[in-house]
DNA sequence: CGAACATTTGATACTATTCAAGAAAGGTGG
DNA sequence: CCACCTTTCTTGAATAGTATCAAATGTTCG
């Protein structure tokens, strides 16, 4: 499944990302050549958890999730990551084991980036050496707010705010439909319950004309009032 | 509530401490210039959720307590840190509001060391950076694995692991009692649940012989069926 | 078409929270 | 040092919210 791609390509593509805009030519050089691109259909698997990973996974395009097996063999997604993110840096960089498995969900474009490079890059630059910091910062922020919605809140609550995460991260469409479709289980794993939990809320939401259902298709039709269930302000 | 301490003394703790130890002595003595000691007694704040920080905090000694505060005014410790650990350094880092609220829970000998020099530091000594980096990504790497728990598991569950978890964190004495002590309450907060819940637990565990209570001191009698219950392996 | 899988609905069971009320413990001021 | 007040802890009973189970219906795809 890999594909042949022209290396100004890559190095155009690499320019547009946030993270690597900065770096020298010289340093995207060193980068092209520690690179291996590659493209990969819906429900491969980048990498599973527990794995050692010497290498880091950019998403050029395309969705990944990333879910954990809980101890009853129930899975949770803890992250979607989609075009210009980084996967498996933290599993890289302390040296353990893959705390995750990412999945393909849209077909997708990655560069697999040899690890050893990443820390030469960051040791010599400072400044993406930053950037990768704010990176991950930010990424703790976002996990360490997660913990509180899966902690204190009601299915409804959850749901609710899953689709308006959902559509903060994937977009809608035109007519508010949410881009990216989920299956009932996977909806359900996002916001850590079970699918037919899952399809009652749906249900509810439906009968509140808050959203419109069509299969996996799902309508925001009333966002605002979604955002409040979600945050409780009822 | 401040405390005059000679320098060499700080510079000798600064030492000890494993994220500061590989400073060269300009450096340590720049982060000297910029630090600020104190010492505070239980229950102070040192910082509180959604405030701006423009320094970070260094913690000596002592303990303190991360928690955040839910939407139905319910709180959850999503953290302890003891010495040797730094605080708000991923809000500084990412100018985000402060996501949690830093309370001393055992009095807490600090320093409060100027964001902007350990941004300094961590542009010019790339092998400070790494490690600061490693510090995020293990920070990272506990609060994913900690949404698995609380998103799955019974409260039994929580209970058992949290006590496990109080252990490896805060260690226990000769007879294997909890060497920090609890209330209730903070033990409910620090598994996602309500203080009754967790009496029932306990008075469960006391039937089991797991543990033995007296007060707020735990005694964990039977770590490994405990740490069995906690990991669902049952 | 048939097999496998996903969705939906209803009935049931169970876990955990809430509420209430009393007991114990800790702190404070006289 | 004791009486009083406040907070914490504990227990029981009622309730609400979810998960589980089972069965029917839809959907997809080789």
């Amino acid at each position: 499944m890999e594909t042949r791609v022209a290396i100004n390509v890559l190095r155009d593509r690499l320019k547009k990302l946030e993270i690597f805009r900065h770096l020298s030519e010289s340093e995207t050089a060193l980068l092209l050549e520690n690179l291996h691109y590659k493209e990969l259909r819906k429900g491969n698997i980048l990498y599973r958890e527990g794995c050692y990973l010497n290498k880091v996974i950019l998403l050029f395009d395309g969705v990944v999730k990333q879910k954990k097996c809980g101890s009853k063999g129930k899975e949770l997604i803890i992250r979607f990551a989609k075009g210009g993110e980084i996967l498996g840096f933290r599993s890289f960089l302390t040296e353990e084991l893959a705390c995750a498995t990412a999945e393909v969900m849209e077909d997708v474009k990655v560069a697999y980036i040899e690890g050893s490079c990443l820390t030469q890059l960051m040791k010599s630059n400072s400044n993406f050496s930053m950037i990768m910091m704010k990176h991950v910062c930010g990424e703790l922020s976002a996990t360490q707010t997660f913990i509180l919605n899966v902690a204190q809140k009601t299915v409804r609550e959850r749901v609710a705010e899953g689709l308006v995460q959902l559509k903060e991260v994937f977009d809608v469409d035109d007519d508010c439909n949410l881009k990216i479709p989920l299956s009932r289980r996977d909806l359900a794993n996002v916001v850590g319950t079970v699918p037919e939990s899952v399809i009652r809320m749906l249900a509810d939401f439906k009968k509140e004309n808050l959203i419109e259902v069509n299969g996996r298709r799902i309508r925001l039709m009333n966002i605002q009032k979604l955002t409040r269930i979600g945050s409780v302000a009822m």
